[in-house]
RNA sequence: GGGGCCGUAGCUCAAUUGGUUAGAGUACCGGACUGUCGAUCCGGUGGUUGCGGGUUCGAUUCCCGUCGGCCUCGCCA
């Protein structure tokens, strides 16, 4: 072994003992006659010492360190002298008294250092990606990722769940997603797709039997990337036979409160709380909402119809929307520039028509250069349904209920950060439940699945499915943890006729189905047990464990917005030689 | 596909209203120093201001295009 102890791991108890360490130069420190060097490992840090004991060579060779070097040393740890603990180190209160030094390699000057104050820039981490993977920061974050795939992974498998991997080579299902392909070299002009998620094949795994599966499952997903969003992700995919959809939340309720309680000592409640769609597009215009702070959206729309303003009386005679948001106290934290820059932001972003907005001064008094439209007994009426007391500031959007929800959605969060109206430490589980099975959608002007298409209706539901599919709700349920999804699941139709009606309202008609979805038709016709499920996205669980601000910060190797990998090169052009064989044509010179 | 922010020394940043020789800290190189820990002190190297074009007497600064990174809308069953 070129060490006994890691960097991390050497006490006042150690001292006297002789041991041997590896590590990389984090930094050094030369004082002629005495050199300090702080030797780095993923455990820790350690101060080695050269001095004229450790031996003129040794010393001598000492001098040449530089930065990120690889050394193995060889000494006896040793009490810092008195005044020269250093309470920032754990291993502070001793260091190695040097008697050999190897190096055991060198390195170029670093781009950047690993212990640097300020962080590089993004680009220039994921270039260099093992020197980014050095530091304190995304050591620990990767960490994290591990200790928690390990809780979950016991978890389950305390509860009997067996660990079952599903191909990444499959076939394309062009609902949802877009598909990244992979062409075939033997079947000429077909291509396998990498999975969106193993949706299907966890589901004919139940139809097998195996009634408890679970897989840390990657996904691929060709769509644009956002902070929270890579084109392969992690998910913990688990589906359970003989279930409903009590059994499933409740499984999860335990395995976040563990993870909860070893990861962060929090003491979580359950059961989790559960709010339905509908309730929470009313109050908070979305269907993840943040419910570390309040800030609901209100709805005024009974009252915009007494209104002179035109706005909002012409909104809500026309069957629209007004609905507005309190910020609490905030009337003089935005001027009415802060004000304009919130109105350009929901009209650019969210499509609204405008900001209507009020002051709230002495006496509940609304200022506003909309004011005089509205006359004070109906003022009055607003402030009271607002909850107003002066100093408030109330913003209202009158549109459609879309525009509103996602408008007053957005400027709820933005107020909620930038008023600081949470602690960001502060973690808030909850369930949203009972989603619509369909959206209208308007390019196809046709019913697509909210979910996916094998959610099962609740079955007081069934009948709408031929009668108003819009009111139909799922047994759908999604893991909502500060406003973000961490998670989603359904209750899959184990029925095939009922399978085949869902397909016909997705416009999906028999041939198609039976050509896309035929083994699963068919599998379900051999005995299918219910069953249901749930995927959470490790990434995001990481993020949100860790309060990082980027799904990147959790991964070794991400993605940049482009999808393409800044150290590898990837994607990149392969020779024509390849093509050939694949019979692929493309207008970019291969390599 | 759309909107926005950014790109200046190896790194992090600055540079007045468009103004003359583009600076600082750090890293790096050389020197001094036997208790530092963001070591200190002295000296030095280091720049096609992402790239291309335009406006101008003059462009890091303004305009157009392009490349790259990030945020975001659409998209993400």
């Amino acid at each position: 072994m070129l060490r006994t102890h890691t960097c991390g791991e050497l006490r006042k108890e150690h001292v006297g003992q002789e041991v041997t360490l590896s590590g990389w130069v984090d930094t050094y420190r030369d004082h002629s006659g005495v050199l300090f060097v702080d030797l780095r490992d993923r455990y820790g840090k350690t101060q080695v010492v050269f001095a004229p004991e450790s031996g003129d060579e040794t010393l001598k060779a000492a001098k040449t360190l530089r930065s990120e070097f690889v050394i193995q040393v060889v000494g006896s740890v040793a009490p810092r002298p008195e005044g020269t603990v250093n309470p920032k180190l754990a291993t502070g209160e001793i260091e190695i008294r040097v008697r050999h030094l190897v190096i055991l390699n060198t390195s170029q000057t670093p781009p950047f250092q690993p212990s640097q104050v300020d962080l590089p820039g993004e680009d220039l981490r994921l270039k260099h990606r093992y020197l980014d993977l050095r530091r304190a920061d995304m050591q620990r974050s990767l960490l994290l990722r591990h200790r928690m795939i390990k809780i979950m992974r016991d978890y389950c498998d305390e509860l009997g769940f067996i660990d079952i991997e599903t191909p990444v080579l499959g076939r394309s299902t062009p609902e949802g997603a877009r598909d990244y392909l992979v062409p075939s070299r033997v079947v000429e002009g077909a291509f396998y797709a990498l999975p969106q998620s193993p949706q299907l094949y966890k589901q004919i795994l139940m139809i097998a039997g195996y009634d408890r599966y679970v897989q840390v499952a990657r996904c691929f997903r060709d769509e644009d990337l956002r902070a929270d969003r890579q084109p392969e992700f992690t998910q913990l995919d688990l589906e359970m036979s003989f279930v409903e959809m009590d059994d499933v939340t409740g499984l999860i309720d335990g395995m976040v409160a563990r993870l909860a309680k070893e990861v962060l000592g929090l003491d979580l409640k359950l059961p989790l709380p559960r709010m339905s769609y509908d309730e929470a597009m009313e109050r908070f215009g979305h269907d993840a909402p943040d419910l570390r702070f309040g800030m609901e959206l209100i709805d005024l729309t009974d009252l915009a119809r007494e209104a002179e303003f035109r706005v909002f009386r012409g909104t809500a005679d026309s069957g629209g929307r007004v609905r507005g948001i309190n910020a609490k106290g905030a009337a003089d934290n935005y001027s009415r520039k802060g004000i304009d820059e919130l109105t350009a932001y929901i009209q650019e972003d969210f499509g609204a028509k405008g900001l209507a907005w009020f002051k709230v001064g002495e006496g509940r008094r609304l200022a506003s250069p909309i004011a005089k439209n509205f006359s004070d007994e109906l003022a009055a009426k607003i402030a009271e349904r607002m909850g107003a007391e002066p100093g408030d500031l109330l913003l209202f959007v009158a549109d459609s209920f879309e525009v509103t929800c996602k408008a007053l959605y957005a400027l709820r969060k933005r107020l909620g950060a930038e008023l600081k109206l949470y602690d960001p430490k502060e973690m808030n589980f909850s369930w949203i439940v009972e989603f619509p099975m369909f959206e209208y959608d308007e390019e196809n002007g046709g019913w697509s699945a909210m979910h996916h298409p094998f959610t099962a209706p609740r079955p007081q539901d069934r009948e709408l499915l031929a009668t108003d599919p819009a009111k139909c709700r799922a047994v759908a349920y999604d893991l909502v943890i500060n406003g973000s999804e961490a998670g989603g699941g359904t209750i899959r139709i184990h029925d095939q006729k009922l399978q085949q009606q869902v397909f016909g309202l997705l416009g999906i008609d028999a041939d198609t189905a039976r050509e896309r979805f035929g083994f699963l038709l068919d599998a379900l016709q051999f005995g299918a047990p219910p069953h249901g499920g749930i995927a959470l996205g490790i990434d995001r669980l990481v993020m949100l464990f860790g309060g990082l601000d980027s799904i990147r910060d959790t991964i070794a190797f991400p993605k940049t917005q482009r999808a393409t990998d800044l150290m590898t090169g990837a994607p990149g052009t392969v020779d024509a030689h390849q093509l050939r064989e694949l019979r692929i044509k493309t207008t970019r010179h291969p390599s």
